[in-house]
RNA sequence: GCCCUUGUAGCUCAGCGGUAGAGCACUCCCUUGGUAAGGGAGAGGUCCCGGGUUCAAGUCCCGGCGAGGGCACCA
């Protein structure tokens, strides 16, 4: 006789054990045919679960996010299914649910093809159109393993085979096609209608690059056709502010193949990272940093007091001269420790603040080199504080500051924190490692901070805070960061003379707050979708003449705004206003000012915004106020472009 | 690094065994035109590199290199 209570507080009694599409039915008819699962005492079952004993029940249907995630489930169940039927030979591995769809791992001795693609989709369209019941059984280890055994299914019986003795293995029949999985899934293919393939990849089974390659199939999927258009969509949305294609359109940079992984900065590009190295360079002045400058290539011998040599020589480029043998920098700390051991350091200097925008190069494997956001050669703002462990929570506190203050300027406002605690590889003892932890974790709790915890994810030498920002589609990025370090100084003998005069080593912080420069621009280009703001436009201001005559005037401005430090072009060619303004606003330039024998007979000069508003006629005076207000705003669009208007 | 896809004019791409194409950009000419494309003519290519198959190879095959999408990696 149980009792279901249901999400409202209301109860209903039943006389005999009921199944969950029952319980659906006795409520009404149409969220009987919207069950997809149900959430029993918190926990979730298929559809066709009984229930014989007193439970809380909540009904899932597409419309939740546990409803949304089984319809994907079960679209790998029904990729599944299709691929056996058109390609029998093939051995499924694992379909996961994954952010927005599904994938399914598939060994197949021939290459799935695009063409391919659209066969099973098709397929699966079909199949799903039969509207069939979805059965589950319940099954022992054994029969499991026979039934795969049976359906030469390898990838599954080693599964099988790794599932601890007593847990409960679930079958899922799709029509012959037979699946494993612990469930839930929809009752009926009928829920599964809105999905697309979207791509082919390798992947390794188990995601361990030792084993054998997979081939991986990706699709989306979703509750509502509405739904799924948005996301392809927000796709199309995404591939626009491609930084690649961006950097192409607006002349920003380009790579090519005899410098893999580098970049070919062009003045457009330059110029945006001129802004930004100033602006962080004024930052960090007015907080007690010195600027220094290190050598690029350095010798084999330092690389191997810092431990480089043995843990990171294949991902250093190396050179020789005259016998010795050269390593280009792959990372600053080493020779900032040379510049800390010249002189003798009492800890009434600490703590010192090392900064420089240091040319790094990392041999990163091929197949990771991606535009701007994964490079070989890059400049980070990077900067190693030597401090006491007692100083230690304090230049946080102050770093957290900083970057909170430089995201801001970029119009960051949604920062995603995470604290990564000691590996199970580490140096120090466990005393020093609470010690930094702690002060790290205190550090953002006393700002009031929300962060989460990543444990066993720090570096060998130390934990460290991420800080990973949010952009204007929400893509989620990690860039600062503050690592504490006990080791580095030990090795390469930095030490200062304490207060009771004996020698100590320092503790060392290494920190960024836009990681790279490349890795940064690639995310504004994208966060702006290459409509800088003012403030870091590559060109503010373009000067178009209507015709010859105008020619001079359109000079005489020009040449008066870039003396006051604007970055102003002329455009004094031979064509239509209609071109130069469409030509320009596709560069995305802030200002367009057009120049006529009118604004020559007025002495006023006519603005028009990359957005297509006319800002009407005006004197330079007053163009140069908006001019100067837009760029106040710095790195945030949503102010300025408000303000445009 | 691994799997798949891919590399043709400055850019975007078509051509996929039989004398290299289009649009835009570029050069020249006409046009001096008022807020997102004025008209005409012309020039422009070791079809990524190296081998092979073939009477004949951007086109098919093999090997490099680069790029794209994933996977692995990201101290």
């Amino acid at each position: 006789m149980p009792v279901i209570t249901l999400p409202d507080g209301s109860q209903k009694k039943f006389d005999t054990p009921i199944s969950i599409t029952e319980i659906a039915k006795s409520i009404g008819p149409g969220l009987a045919k919207a069950t997809i699962a149900g959430k029993v005492n918190g926990v979730l079952f298929d559809a066709c679960t009984q229930i014989n004993e007193d439970s809380k029940l909540s009904i899932i249907t597409s419309k939740d996010k546990e409803g949304i995630e089984i319809i994907r489930h079960s679209f790998a169940h029904l990729l599944g299914h299709a691929v056996k039927q058109l390609y029998p030979e093939a051995n499924m591995t694992i379909g996961p649910v994954i952010e927005d769809g599904f994938y399914y791992d598939i060994a197949y001795n021939s290459t799935f093809t695009p063409q391919d693609l659209e066969a099973i989709e098709i397929r699966m369209l079909e199949l799903a159109q039969k509207d069939y019941d979805v059965l589950v059984e319940v099954v022992s280890s054994q029969e499991a393993r026979t039934v795969f055994q049976n359906r030469k299914e390898p990838y599954k019986v080693q599964i099988i085979d790794e599932i601890p003795e007593g847990e409960i293995i679930k079958l899922y029949r799709h029509e012959e096609y037979i699946d494993m999985c612990r469930g839930p899934h929809v009752p009926n293919t009928r829920h599964l209608r809105f999905f697309k393939l979207m791509k082919i990849s390798g992947a390794y089974w188990r995601g361990n690059s030792n084993n054998e390659m997979l081939q991986r199939i990706y699709g989306t999927a979703w509750s509502s056709s509405k739904e799924l258009k948005s996301y392809i969509t927000k796709i199309q949305e995404a591939e626009k502010r491609d930084h690649r294609k961006l950097a192409k359109q607006l002349s920003l940079f380009h790579m090519q193949e005899e410098a893999p992984g580098m970049v070919f900065w062009h003045k457009n590009g330059w110029t945006i990272y001129q802004i930004l190295e100033q602006y962080i360079r004024k930052k960090l002045n007015s907080r007690g940093y010195d600027e220094i400058k290190t050598p690029q290539a350095v010798d084999r011998s330092l690389w191997e007091k810092s431990g480089h040599w043995e843990k990171f020589k294949e991902d250093m480029f190396t050179t020789s001269s005259e016998n010795r043998e050269y390593a280009i920098k792959p990372m600053n700390c080493p020779c900032h420790v040379q510049v800390f051991n010249q002189g003798l350091k009492s800890y009434r200097d600490l703590p010192i603040r090392l900064s420089e925008f240091g040319s790094c190069h990392r041999n990163e494997p091929s197949g990771s080199l991606h535009g701007l956001m994964r490079v070989r050669n890059f400049i980070q703002d990077d900067a190693h504080i030597f401090c006491t462990e007692e100083q230690i929570q304090s230049e946080v506190s102050d770093f957290i500051d900083l970057v909170f203050e430089v995201y801001k300027a970029f119009g960051f406002d949604s920062i995603l924190i995470q604290l990564s605690t000691r590996p199970e590889k580490r140096v120090g003892n466990d005393e020093i490692w609470d010690k930094s932890e702690k002060s790290l974790s205190k550090a953002l709790d006393i700002k009031g901070l929300s962060w989460s915890l990543l444990p066993g994810e720090g570096a060998f030498y130390g934990p460290k805070i991420e800080f990973s920002l949010k952009d204007s589609i929400g893509r989620i990025w990690q860039c600062g960061t503050i690592q504490v370090d006990f080791s580095m100084p030990e090795r390469l003998n930095a030490t200062y003379v304490s207060e009771d005069n004996v020698r100590k080593n320092p503790v060392m912080l290494h920190r960024a707050i836009l990681g790279s420069f490349e890795r940064f621009i690639g995310i504004l280009i994208e966060h702006y979708s290459g409509r800088f703001p003012a403030w870091l436009s590559p060109v503010q201001v373009i000067i178009m003449s209507i015709t010859d005559r105008n020619s001079k005037t359109c000079t005489n401005i020009s040449n008066r705004l870039s003396k006051e430090g604007y970055r102003v072009e002329t455009d004094l060619r031979n064509e239509k206003i209609g071109l130069k303004i469409r030509e320009h606003t596709l560069q995305k330039i802030p200002f367009l000012i057009v120049i006529g024998d009118k604004e020559e007979l007025s002495n006023e000069i006519s603005i028009r915004t990359r957005e297509g508003n006319d800002l009407g006629s005006m004197s330079l005076e007053s163009f140069k106020t908006i001019l100067d207000e837009s760029i106040s705003y710095m790195g945030n669009i949503k102010t300025s472009d408000q303000n445009l208007n």
